[in-house]
RNA sequence: GCAGGGGUAGCCAAGCUAGGAAAAGGCGCAGGACUUAGGAUCCUGUUCUUAGUGAUUCUAGGGUUCGAAUCCCUACCCCUGCACCA
């Protein structure tokens, strides 16, 4: 049956928005939940991975609304940043790929015209967020309370919690190296490139910069360096022939270094200016003196200098380092070395690897061993050979950095062990002014201006100090006393909140933010401002609805309707808001807060939620502090990477839900695997989840419409007791916010009973009604419309988004038994018959003998006093003449009665004992027999005239059946 | 490097913070029912063995225990985050 699934969509979430079900309104005295999730920036359209941690937070609310809360579920957006501006200046410049990709992402031509300006951008996707993902997806947020940082009303707030900050001695100012661009400032360098167009995985490494002072031209060679210390086996230095340098001026030194470098160096160093150039290859031959060695050491020709990393020269260690290995191997054979640039045949030949470290699994030269290990000669292709290189680099770096040890010949750092002798070393020839430090990027970085980005020194920079002690402590304080969930990350955030440094919280250049309060020529920037925002959504009510101004939105309001500090006249007085609607706003805040839940994304455990607690800590008062924070994992692409939104190629949002239906979707999310795991995007999953909505609607259809009415029996009682058990469940699981777990009872569980039930022959309307009552009213978390749509058709009034669930009745254990008992009945007859030969026609079954029985029940009330141990059951047995005669038999059966009673629980085994098992089946034989497809016959094993060819009987124990097929 | 997570049957995935069921559930596959063309539905089965209560399994190897997928140790392998990125 094919089913409109928009149009049933369509139709509840108006329903609910008629209701107005989504606004959330402070009522006194009715306990409060508020949820969010941490707001998603603007970068572009989002893909199906991202409403998995937005669906959560829908159903959870939604759980919490059918348990007695109010609910407030707020959302907003984060335009903080560049992403918006380059996607307006690219649409400006009507760049193909960003058209395309808005355009296949289904916004119209016309509208992509119009999208020129950054706010432009901004607005329009709050709206494809709000209305063409949240709207669509069911989502019961209080869209009033919408908020995107941005607004103007969303500054004010900010520029107070900075105030607040600065009050609280909690900002600093102090250098800072940043990657810079020229045209747009500094830039996030990251793996999403928010900010720069190419370079997204280069990091920031800090070179030893090495004087190698030339007496002959009376400048300094500068190289930089990684491994400040291997200068003990520095044997040459690598200059380009092949293009020229530049002669700079540094605080009275002459420096010589790659172009390139020397306009970095300029970013970092005070008084650095080009004065002149000089070939390389007049370089080439000069003796040089090198630091630490204070030995003079030739210019040797290198092809493998790259000009753009470091200085573009650099110190040859062949000992250690692969490429100067190699490359001095080919220097040594290269003729021109004599005669085109004049050296003596002495010195070239003077030029031997010095062993400087011994690491474990290494000879005398880790270089060569790498080398001959990787069998890197035997490559052809330049740059495989190239990787090849880079890779033995690391590995030799990396053993010889955690393995390595310092030889003799390395003076007083003899003996230590490379890491240590490493930061030794640099600050030795640092203080020694043979060195100097230097920060460069390990990969172009582009910025999406098009400016090649570098690092810059900040001197002013300002940051928000989180190393502070006492705000550490006190965060990691209310941390222990938070709901955290995955518990990993519960211990986990104790360790992030210790590493917490100071951050950097403003930037310069132009970006979308909120203006710094106490210097305008800086922006906040984005992880700054959206720290302690989801206090905000108790305000922003207001402002949306105009109820109060930006402008009146000055810091004693802040103070007084969040911290509640000053009073109302005078606070009215100075903002123009009536006091009345102050007192309001302060009520709404205090209601609301503290947040009791903030769901977000596995990126967020070292990036925001850190944040998110320390502002909260350092701003406001105890009472105020967050109560959980819940993690999601991704939902990835095909080769487990994230699917990346700026990339494209992943399902638009749209597109899967017009295809499989919201609730299909949100199924998914809710089921497919733990929150705490990846999942990799599978659209045949989420087909299959839809073909079990429709299956559970069907059901539910052909309930519904049976028209007889049988009277109750026990299968109503299992049933019933059954959806007690299953309600049990829902609220265990969802105490530990474990929406898999409910929605694996009630859409699988619960679907197995009712068909159970019916497939037992069960129609009665008073159970079924109340079954399905339950059963629709558990759904609505996750599969809202279908519980809506479901609602209805059973005839409920009013909206299931409304209505509470239901409290579970007492559980029944004996009634629940029963079918245990008949399901295993039926599983051993067909085990059995697949295992027999021959034809089969008929089924024995026979229940156990009432002696059995007997002892079991002794062996009870035995437990229950604490004191069962076989050989006292065995005894209390032997006291009985009839059970005597039977000796072993008894002995045997009451041993094993015995160590049974001690694991399972006695609960379960009272349901067995309590039931006659004869009669059951007796009235089950039809039932049994339709099962198995063979006549069955029902004995109790103490019946005279059984039908016991086989002496089967004798086997039968109380919950299990003896059986006999012929 | 620093910090953390994980390896479960053909696949996905529970269970493992409270040790006691060949190991939930789903998918896939096989057989059947129904009855038909739908990416159906419903039963049954899906380690081996066996007229059922048996044997061997949860990366590998040790250990603790009456008993371990679950606790401890070792090895191998995989993955994640790491700060002006939300």
């Amino acid at each position: 049956m094919a089913r409109d699934y928009a149009e049933m969509e369509a139709k509840w979430q108006k329903a609910w928005m008629d209701r107005k079900l989504n606004e959330s309104e402070r009522k006194d005295g009715k306990p409060k939940f508020m949820i969010i999730f941490a707001y998603p920036g603007i970068t572009g359209y989002l893909h199906v991975g991202h409403l998995r941690g937005y669906t959560i937070a829908d159903a959870l609310g939604r759980y919490k609304r059918m348990t007695g809360y109010n609910v407030l579920f707020p959302v907003g957006t984060h335009g903080t940043g560049n992403g918006c501006i380059s996607l307006a200046n690219k649409i400006r410049k009507k760049d193909e790929k960003t058209v395309d990709y808005l355009i296949r992402n289904g916004c119209s031509p016309e509208k992509v015209e119009k999208l020129t300006e950054p706010m432009d951008v901004v607005n329009f996707f709050n709206d494809v967020y709000q209305n063409d993902y949240w709207k669509r997806f069911g989502f019961l947020a209080d869209w009033r309370r919408f908020t995107c940082t941005l607004y103007p009303d969303y500054a004010k707030f900010i520029e107070w919690q900075f105030t607040k900050l600065k009050e609280n001695n909690l900002l600093i100012q102090k250098p800072y190296y940043a990657p810079f661009c020229p045209e747009c400032g500094p830039v996030a360098v990251d793996p999403s490139e928010t900010d720069i167009s190419k370079g997204g995985l280069a990091e920031t490494q800090e070179y030893t910069l090495l004087k190698f002072w030339c007496e002959e031209k009376k400048f300094f060679l500068v190289a930089a360096t990684l491994r400040p210390e291997t200068v003990y086996g520095q044997v040459c230095f690598w200059a380009r022939p092949d293009i020229d340098y530049s002669i700079v001026e540094k605080d009275g030194e002459t420096w010589v270094v790659a172009p390139q470098a020397a306009e970095k160096l300029q970013l970092q160093f005070d008084n650095v200016r080009t004065v002149g150039s000089v070939p390389g290859k007049e370089l080439i031959g000069l003796m040089c003196r090198a630091p630490m060695l204070h030995k003079l050491i030739p210019v040797f020709p290198a092809d493998f200098v790259d000009p753009n990393i470091g200085t573009g020269l650099v110190t040859s260690v062949p000992s250690d380092a692969p490429s100067d290995w190699d490359a001095l191997e080919a220097v040594k054979r290269n003729p021109d070395l004599v005669s085109v640039y004049n050296i003596p045949q002495d010195v070239i030949d003077s030029v031997e690897p010095i062993s400087i470290i011994s690491i474990k699994g290494y000879g005398d030269f880790p270089a060569k061993d790498i080398i001959d290990k990787m069998k890197i000669s035997e490559i052809k292709d330049p740059e495989k050979f190239k990787e090849a290189m880079e890779e033995a680099k690391k590995v030799v770096y990396k053993d010889g950095y955690h393995m390595g040890r310092m030889k003799d010949i390395c003076g007083e750092f003899a003996g230590m062990r490379v890491e240590e002798a490493k930061d030794k070393m640099k600050q030795a020839m640092i203080d020694a002014g043979e060195a100097d430090l230097f920060r460069d990027l390990t990969l172009e970085v582009v910025c999406r201006c098009g400016r090649t980005v570098h690092i810059k020194r900040i001197d002013d920079q300002w940051f928000i100090n989180y190393a502070d002690q006492k705000l550490t402590e006190g965060t990691q304080a209310n941390a222990k006393n938070m709901t955290i969930y995955p518990p990993e990350y519960y211990d986990n955030v104790q360790g992030v909140l210790d590493w917490y440094r100071e951050r950097a919280c403003v930037r310069l250049g132009k970006w979308l933010g909120t203006k710094f309060p106490f210097d305008s020529k800086w922006t906040i920037e984005a992880i700054s401002d959206s720290t302690l925002y989801p206090v905000y959504y108790t305000i922003s009510l207001y402002a949306n609805s105009g109820q109060i101004t930006p402008e009146q939105m000055k810091p004693c309001f802040f103070d007084y309707v969040i911290l509640e500090k000053g009073d109302a006249a005078s606070v009215s007085k100075e903002t123009g808001i009536s006091a009345d609607l102050l007192d309001k706003i302060k009520a709404d805040v205090h209601y609301w807060y503290p947040l009791d839940i903030n769901l977000g994304g596995k990126e967020h455990m070292t990036v925001h939620f850190p944040v998110f607690l320390l502002n909260h800590r350092a701003i406001l008062p105890d009472e105020m502090q967050p109560k959980g924070i819940l993690v999601n994992w991704y939902v990835t692409g095909k080769n487990k990477d994230k699917i990346s939104k700026s990339k494209g190629g992943a399902q638009p949002i749209p597109g899967a839900v017009a295809k499989y239906g919201a609730d299909a979707m949100r199924l998914y999310y809710a089921h497919v695997a733990s929150m705490y795991v990846d999942v990799e995007w599978d659209e045949d999953v989420v087909f299959t989840y839809r073909q079990k909505l429709e299956k559970i609607m069907a059901t539910v259809e052909a309930l519904v419409s049976e028209e007889s009415d049988v009277p109750a029996g026990p299968i109503d009682d299992w049933l019933m007791s059954r959806f007690s058990t299953h309600l049990n469940e829902i609220r265990a699981a969802m105490d530990k916010y474990d929406l898999r777990s409910m929605a694996t009872v009630v859409y699988y569980d619960m679907a197995n009973d009712m068909r159970w039930y019916e497939r037992r022959g069960g129609k009665n309307k008073a159970t079924l009604t109340k079954a399905l009552r339950i059963w629709i009213n558990a759904m609505m978390p996750v599969t809202p419309h279908v519980a809506e749509e479901l609602w209805e058709i059973a005839g409920f009034n009013g909206l299931v988004s409304e209505a509470q669930l239901p409290e579970a009745d007492a559980v029944s254990p004996a009634a629940e038994y029963g079918e245990v008992f008949l399901q295993n009945v039926i599983s051993d007859v067909n085990e059995i018959k697949k295992m027999a030969k021959g034809d089969i026609t008929k089924a024995v079954i026979y229940t156990s003998p009432a002696w059995k029985i007997g002892i079991v029940k002794d062996a009870i009330a035995m437990a229950k006093e604490g004191k069962l141990t076989p050989p006292d059951l065995i005894k209390k047995c032997m006291a009985d003449e009839n059970l005597k005669r039977m000796g072993k038999e008894v002995s045997n059966f009451a041993s094993k009665t015995a160590v049974d009673l001690k694991r399972g629980s006695i609960e379960d085994r009272e349901a067995i004992i309590g039931m006659d098992e004869r009669a059951f089946l007796d009235s089950a034989k039809d039932f049994i027999a339709a099962e198995v497809g063979l006549e069955v016959q029902v004995f109790s094993a103490d019946d005279e005239g059984r039908y016991d060819p086989a002496g089967k009987a004798k086997i039968a124990a109380p919950g299990r059946t003896a059986i006999y097929l012929e």
